[in-house]
DNA sequence: AGAATCTAACTAACTGGTTAATTAAGGGAA
DNA sequence: TTCCCTTAATTAACCAGTTAGTTAGATTCT
């Protein structure tokens, strides 16, 4: 039996079948379906193609968030996203591709909401605990996010793909140039304590993401709702406070 | 093959075989094989068994942090362990009692390097500290386990498997006693910040985990090697002043 | 008609797990 | 000592089920 990979696919083996060319959707069906109330066109409509697209896209978010690379299911996401498997592969490549168009819908919402604060000319204290503050809420408000980064971070095994070589060029270079910049500037200007950018970054992002992508594990094994609005502002408050203790002089 | 059960019958159906009953090693032999200049003894020997069974669990370690669940192979395992992949399955269940044996092996060690500390007599701001300096020294030590750890962490998805309630039962609930009540006698002798361990006890493991769980991409990616002697060292001093900062008063 | 959108059914390759055969060693009987 | 039987340890070959990806078309819009 395949435990951790292994997942019921009935192939319909037994089960009677029409002729193969003799298909026809039932009398009074003609390519619409009605589903869940609203009807929605269905076959070759032109209709819809970036609808398609997007929940394609949608459902590979929380397929890979949820299961990770290897674990994802394309059977599962077309199931998700409510198309044929067949059109996963007419809008992406691959499965791989699939999947850098996950991180690239995931990263760079995170840059577009960063990046602005980091090159803004606000003081560099004000700068980080701005910075802390838009990446916490873009996380919040996207709390699948940090399991597909956190995947994205571990997939790399010894040597990088060209992929994840992209993603860090473009998304995690300049925010740690920007970073470096701000912690230079804060620890002349007696703002912050000098610290090195190799190691407050992976303790941000750590603190930030470990909550979330641990939190449907926390939600099972605790009484507590992790992701409750009340629960959510606490953490924020927390963690505002701990890294301006932290760094702030 | 006259098997008795009729399901193969196709065994070996070209190698030409000697007679059932007449079967001997060839002459010179006897059971031994050479392998990369030492003698390693393998037919049905009784000498290695636990040698084997280590073997296996060193090689399902890595290849667990290296790939996750999903993406580990129990062919490479076998290989990595040098044995057939058979004996996986002589000496776990299977791929998910193998996992689950990975698992007490990287969580039983950080319990017993840790629990000792939080079960001692130190003033409670000492104790924090030489907790997250046991818990990072352990992990240093062992810079594979955070994959693993941060594996598990991700693979409950939505609820939790009776596996991993019994990993959260045995190690993580004695762990989060000990530390919330370390944390309310510091607030009270005024010797820490007031937080709720639901915040801080992530936020530790944030910091100290993700470092070691994204360090194969950090290398890959900058130039610095960041499990280098020096670099763990600038990392350890890091990460206690930063706590410190941050809860101690 | 022709292009864009969409689908049922199929397949090649892979993967977890099984099986029957095989080997070395220990123990007892002759 | 020699022979045989039992058992633990180990393996090559195999299989059933799964999965990414394909194919040959169908549908609809312009």
């Amino acid at each position: 039996m395949a435990s951790t990979t292994g997942r019921k696919q009935t192939r319909r083996p037994t089960s009677p079948r029409r002729g193969r060319l003799a298909q026809r959707p039932e009398a009074g069906e003609s390519g619409l379906q009605r589903e869940r109330g609203r009807i929605r066109t269905r076959f070759g409509t032109r209709g819809q193609p970036e609808e398609s697209r997007a929940a394609i896209l949608r459902a590979a978010v929380a397929e890979f968030a949820e299961y990770g690379i290897a674990g994802a299911r394309t059977d599962r996401i077309a199931q998700t996203a409510k198309v044929n498997k067949a059109l996963l592969y007419y809008y992406f490549k691959d499965k791989d591709a699939l999947y850098e168009a996950v991180l690239d819908h995931v990263f760079s919402g995170m840059r577009e909401r960063v990046l602005p604060v980091l090159e803004s000319d606000l003081e560099p204290r004000e700068k980080l605990i701005e910075y802390v503050s838009q990446y916490f809420d873009y996380i919040a408000a996207n709390p699948r996010f940090p399991r597909v980064v956190q995947s994205e971070w571990m997939r790399v095994g010894a040597h990088a793909s060209p992929q994840m070589l992209r993603i860090a060029r473009e998304y995690f270079a300049p925010i740690y140039a920007q970073m470096a910049k701000l912690l230079r500037e804060g620890a002349e200007k007696g703002q912050l304590r000098p610290v090195n950018p190799l190691d407050l970054l992976p303790s941000l992002v750590g603190i930030v993401i470990f909550y979330f992508s641990t939190a449907t594990a926390m939600k099972a094994l605790l009484k507590v709702d992790p992701l409750s609005k009340e629960r959510i502002a606490e953490r924020r408050k927390f963690v505002l406070e701990f890294i301006t203790e932290a760094v702030c002089l």
